[in-house]
DNA sequence: ATGGTTGTGCAACAA
């Protein structure tokens, strides 16, 4: 079974593409970041027509999530702890529990939305020791809108203050990832390999980016997982979203 | 310091 993640920057905008982008990764389910629209107006009927069910929980404009499967899913819930339903889906498949997460991007240091980004960090590692045991076969992917290392930005020195890569994130980030996750893409791979690049400057032909979408799994899922990659190939294409998916193998 | 680009939705704001 194959598993991805990607913030699709809007799904009404990015459907050709991540129709597309289905159809040859043969991805069996997609969680998905950004879909920028209430349930009413997602493209459920082309999902299905490409044979993918789909659970959404989306809000006008701004952020939205949504998971899209040809397996069956079940037990779907909406945002956590009864917040954040445009960021936080959770839903069964088989015998894992997906997690689809797309976390604030915070704006700059001071703002009250980082702030809130950080609070954000700390709350849902709070959550999930609340919700969830260390032999849960968890699976925890999204738009973390944090990179966890020097080699996941393209300028690590120059970065310390840049939104996404700053210490106080950091910090949050692997308060997170402590909870017991395995960052699944740095199991199998020591290459640099971003999986987010700026619309603007020409960030993505220059390779200027950062890895900041993230496959985690618990330690019972990662023992089973058998690769995780990064696909460029979609950042290639015409009118693609700024970010690239990441995938997860497993038998 | 600012700007550059894209999306939503039609002016700004978010990213």
């Amino acid at each position: 079974m194959k598993i991805a993640t990607w913030n699709v920057n809007s799904i009404r905008a990015r459907l050709p593409v991540v129709l597309k982008w289905l159809q040859e990764s043969q991805v069996d389910v997609l969680a998905m970041q950004e879909t920028k629209t209430v349930d009413e107006t997602f493209p459920t009927a082309e999902f299905r027509a490409a044979g993918y069910e789909v659970a959404v929980s989306g809000q006008k404009t701004y952020n939205g999530v949504a998971v899209a499967s040809r397996v069956p899913l079940s037990k779907i819930v909406r945002g956590w702890a009864g917040n954040d339903p445009s960021r936080v889906l959770t839903v069964n498949v088989g015998e894992l529990t997906l997690i689809d997460g797309y976390f604030p991007h915070g704006g700059e240091r001071g703002d009250e939305a980082y702030v809130h980004k950080l609070e954000f960090f700390h709350n849902f590692r709070t959550y999930l020791d609340n919700t969830y045991s260390r032999d849960c076969r968890l699976l925890l992917m999204g738009d973390f809108n944090v990179a966890r290392e020097p080699q996941d930005v393209w300028a690590p020195d120059e970065m310390q203050d840049a939104i996404g890569f700053m210490q106080e994130e950091r910090d949050a980030l692997e308060e997170l990832r402590a909870w017991g996750f395995v960052d699944l893409f740095r199991r199998f791979h020591s290459e640099q390999q971003f999986t987010w690049w700026d619309y603007r400057m020409n960030m993505f032909k220059r390779n200027m980016g950062m890895r900041i979408d993230y496959a985690w799994g618990s330690e019972a899922l990662a023992t089973e997982v058998t690769d995780c990659l990064v696909d460029v190939e979609p950042r290639r294409w015409e009118k693609p979203s700024d970010h690239t998916p990441v995938v997860v193998m497993i038998p």
